[in-house]
RNA sequence: GGGGAGGUACCGAAGUGGCCAAACGGGGCAGACUGUAAAUCUGCUGGCUUAUGCCUUCAAUGGUUCGAAUCCAUUCCUCCCCA
């Protein structure tokens, strides 16, 4: 471990910090003790090569993994390509489509491509597993071994489980196996401390058992809490459409981010920034705005994000919007079609039809119109989509 | 193994021979109002080159019928109760 730099921090101190944002700490106690050994802890988090468009959702765990690193600890990651066949039971996912090797290295990459705008990726810091290395391995009888370490009344007792069944959905007997494939990770990695979402408290759990069981000192556990995405109720996911990408465009972030309702937006000043909102409640999130995009494009991006912003909507200046080229002559369908934002024609229509369609400020209300493209001409369609056209 | 209930659009849920592209609610989108917020009100919400038109959809396949989400047969899937 050459040029190993290990924190300054006394345990206390660095127990304070980690501990702030958690949700849950299973156990502040168990924690300190580990911290007071002096040494780098392995701090595991497992990540989905299903899902490799991170975003912001991700990002309140990755910052906490950081922290650790930064404190001089190391991050274990955990490459769920074998858990993945059976797919976390958390959520409402129901079968997921077996991923190839490739595809799933592909996926790592990716991940990690967009987790490095967070960590530390530097090799002394990071520790990179699949968990094929030891699960695609065991023998039926390991996994017996394994099964029958859990009861299912125990399994019942997690949230999800109790729900479906109550709920008389179904669940399959291998979902069970979900649980206790991530908790073998944790004693095949010995991890110290697993970081995880809400969601995830149960199958971290699940991993201080088995450790113990396999003679190990047990992890902590550490749960952060859920974001909610842009709608404000829902968690921030993908499937949902409700998020901001970690490798979206200043501008998407911005505008995405100006959008989320005041109560939400103090949950994200906690979440993302560990601050809290003052001044106007618009001034805020403007601010809000423009530190998220500094966090993925840098200072001056978030800087410009702002002024850009306050130009278009505040100003109702759009010389700076995107081009667009079209034809001169272009059926008003067919144009706002271009934009690429819309999934068909009738979602196209209707929004015509509702008044959503203005070129230069003009409402174009037919949507049979057929319209002469002057260049510099501006196209709003629906509330996001502005374009400056010009012709082919 | 036996008995019962089901599978309808993004989700929940009506519909049991034509008036069904399918009620209603949620979600989503748009308009008004705003701070591109929330709340509220209104409209839209399968696809199609522009359509009182065509095409695809009510688990799957086949059948009955002038006509099927609705009737029949077979198959697949789920839940509940009993063993």
């Amino acid at each position: 471990m050459s040029g190993f730099c290990f924190s300054v921090k006394s345990p206390a101190e660095q127990l304070e910090l980690l501990v702030t944002g958690c949700e849950t700490v299973v156990t502040r106690e168990e924690l300190l003790k580990k911290l007071e050994k002096n040494r780098p802890l392995r701090i595991k988090l497992g990540a989905d090569p299903t899902a490799p468009d991170l975003h912001l959702g991700h990002s309140v765990v990755l910052r906490k993994m950081r922290q650790f690193q930064d404190l001089g600890h190391k991050a274990i990651f955990i490459i769920g390509d074998y858990t993945t066949l059976i797919g976390d039971p958390t959520g409402q996912n129901k079968t997921r489509p077996m991923l190839n090797a490739e595809q799933i290295k592909q996926n790592a990459t990716t991940y990690f491509q967009q987790a490095g705008k967070i960590l530390d990726m530097s090799p002394d810091k990071l520790e990179i597993h699949y968990n094929s290395e030891w699960l695609a391995t065991m023998s039926f009888a390991d996994v017996i071994r394994l099964a029958s370490q859990m009861s299912v009344a125990r399994m019942l007792e997690r949230d999800t489980f109790e729900k479906r069944y109550k709920a008389g959905e179904p669940i399959s007997v291998h979902e069970f196996l979900y649980p206790l494939m991530q908790g073998h990770d944790s004693v095949c990695i010995k991890a110290d401390v697993e970081l995880g979402g809400s969601d995830q408290l149960f199958n971290n759990l699940v991993g201080r058992d088995l450790q113990r069981d396999a003679g190990q000192e047990p992890q902590c556990v550490m749960i952060l809490p859920i974001l909610e995405g842009l709608d404000g109720v829902e968690k921030m996911s993908k499937s949902k459409g409700n998020y901001i990408g970690l490798s979206d465009n200043p501008t998407d972030i911005f505008g995405k981010t100006m959008s989320i309702s005041d109560a939400l937006m103090e949950k994200w000043y906690r979440l993302l920034l560990n601050a809290q909102p003052t001044g106007h409640p618009m001034d805020a999130k403007k601010t809000l705005a423009q530190k998220l995009v500094a966090q993925y494009h840098g200072e001056a991006a978030g800087a410009q994000s702002r002024e850009e912003f306050e130009k278009r909507f505040s100003k109702q200046d759009y010389s700076a919007a995107e081009t667009l080229a079209v034809p001169a002559e272009v059926w008003i369908v067919e144009l706002v079609e271009k934009t690429g934002k819309f999934k068909s024609r009738g979602d196209i229509r209707r929004l015509i039809q509702q008044g959503g369609v203005t070129i230069d400020g003009q409402k174009i209300t037919d949507d049979k119109a057929k319209l002469t493209v002057n260049p510099g001409q501006i196209l709003k369609a629906g509330k996001l989509v502005v374009v400056k056209l010009s012709c082919v």
